[in-house]
DNA sequence: CTTGACCCTCACGTAACGGCAGGCTCCACT
DNA sequence: AGTGGAGCCTGCCGTTACGTGAGGGTCAAG
């Protein structure tokens, strides 16, 4: 019982050298160790390895990996949490970067070139922020948010106005069907919600059931939108959302 | 005229030493020197570094870096796609490895513990795309999204016309902003973020400003708000979202 | 003409391993 | 019982991307 470095390597997607190095510094030694000197892993040794590399993939360095894993009353959910923090400052980070990127890519396509200074706004500060969880920004900066962006950059005042009674006319469809006492997951409230998605698709960008699934979501999140629905019917909002994920889980996505 | 390794080690936050390594390897020597062998970098200088900053982050050796960036027929655009590119996808692992924190989280409070296996599904391969499957769950259930729910559900027909009329006044006011030429980080658009971001919190939920920002973009990134703003004025979204960040600036968030 | 901030070039130190040498151990097969 | 190959051990030197002085010129201000 108990693996071998060999094959904890394996596992953990790392090399047996590193693993050595671990044991060396006192980061990770080994539980046991076989009458021969063969390295034997606990279980124990498994999870503590798991949050050595969680840490180290953030950009810790292996000393302070050693303080933190080791400092007292700490269990592994303290250490969840702490990392799942930790990721999504990340993840923010890399966001700024990406916008930053947008930045210079409309600059340099404008034939203006940035300042100095602008040039590294991303990089210098690092904020010791507090981050809270964002709601679009899920696909921001994806494909769609640039093809929508793309697009409607071209639209005319015509354009808005059709749009606009479109989405009207599916509405109202939505708010009859509501009313109507139809469940959020038939036939009509679907098709309503198909017909939106395709809406969405036909002006502005590929809308995937998935994207589909995080448009209803952020109708209800967001009371600018619950502001074009709760007024029609109290409660029309949260039943567009159900439809479209009964839409998105009839298609199977 | 060019900057000395000072300023250029402030501008972009690395140190001297760092700038002469990178004149020694040969990745970015500066374009020219002072008599006295003082160095100087130029514009263009700044723009390799910018890029050198960018690989480096992502994880490139500097070796690689000095190869993509010296092959031939690569354009500043090129490379700027490339790390937009680079960046969704590293954003995507970070995702993943959310999600895994996740599940390790739910298995922890469940008293389950994880197989070898399970422990470090994330780390070894990275698997081909199928993320994005939880899109919407982020919101959902956060303290806001119910706070919101539970105060929308109570509003009468005469709140939901207060609540519309309050905001397409902040609006107007946006639109006027805009079209009076008025900065997007100026005192005016500020002020008109931040009345926006007391309307929300009024009516709906305790809106932070790290939830503002995330609704700018969220303005930006669906067609069915910018449908209200866009035909104002082309442009008024984006300059919005913009407004909010630089009130989110100011307030120190 | 000095003083403090800034710059130069060696040159050695460090972190986190990679890689190899030289030698033991294990076990499956003949 | 023997043997071959995979796996393990402990050094030990190499590498990357800098950190950290040492020792000494340069430059604008007072």
């Amino acid at each position: 019982m108990g693996h071998s470095v060999g094959q904890v390597a394996r596992l953990a997607g790392v090399t047996v050298r590193t693993l050595h190095h671990y044991d060396e510094i006192g980061l990770l030694s080994p539980g046991q160790r076989t009458a021969s000197g063969y390295r034997r892993y606990t279980d124990a040794d498994l999870e503590r390895l798991q949050h050595v590399l969680f840490y180290r993939e953030l950009g810790f360095p292996l000393e302070e990996i050693a303080v933190i894993l080791d400092e007292p009353g700490s269990d592994t959910l303290t250490h969840l949490r702490r990392q799942h923090e930790l990721l999504s400052r990340r993840i923010g980070r890399l966001r700024e970067m990406t916008a930053a990127i947008e930045r210079a890519m409309e600059a340099n396509t404008m034939g203006i070139s940035l300042t100095p200074e602008e040039r590294f706004e991303l990089f210098g500060d690092f904020r010791p922020e507090e981050h809270e969880a964002e709601a679009g920004e899920l696909w921001g900066g994806t494909e769609a948010f640039e093809q929508s962006r793309r697009r409607m950059a071209k639209m005319t005042k015509d354009d808005w106005a059709r749009f606009t009674a479109e989405a009207a006319r599916t509405t109202e469809g939505f708010a009859k069907a509501f009313t109507d006492g139809l469940p959020a997951d038939g036939e009509v409230a679907m098709g309503l919600a198909e017909e939106h998605r395709a809406h969405i698709t036909r002006w502005c960008y590929d809308c995937s059931y998935e994207i589909h699934r995080g448009l209803g979501e952020m109708y209800v999140a967001d009371p600018r939108f619950a502001a074009n629905y709760e007024p029609l019917a109290p409660g029309l909002t949260r039943y567009i959302r159900d439809a479209f994920h009964a839409n998105a889980d009839r298609a199977g996505s």
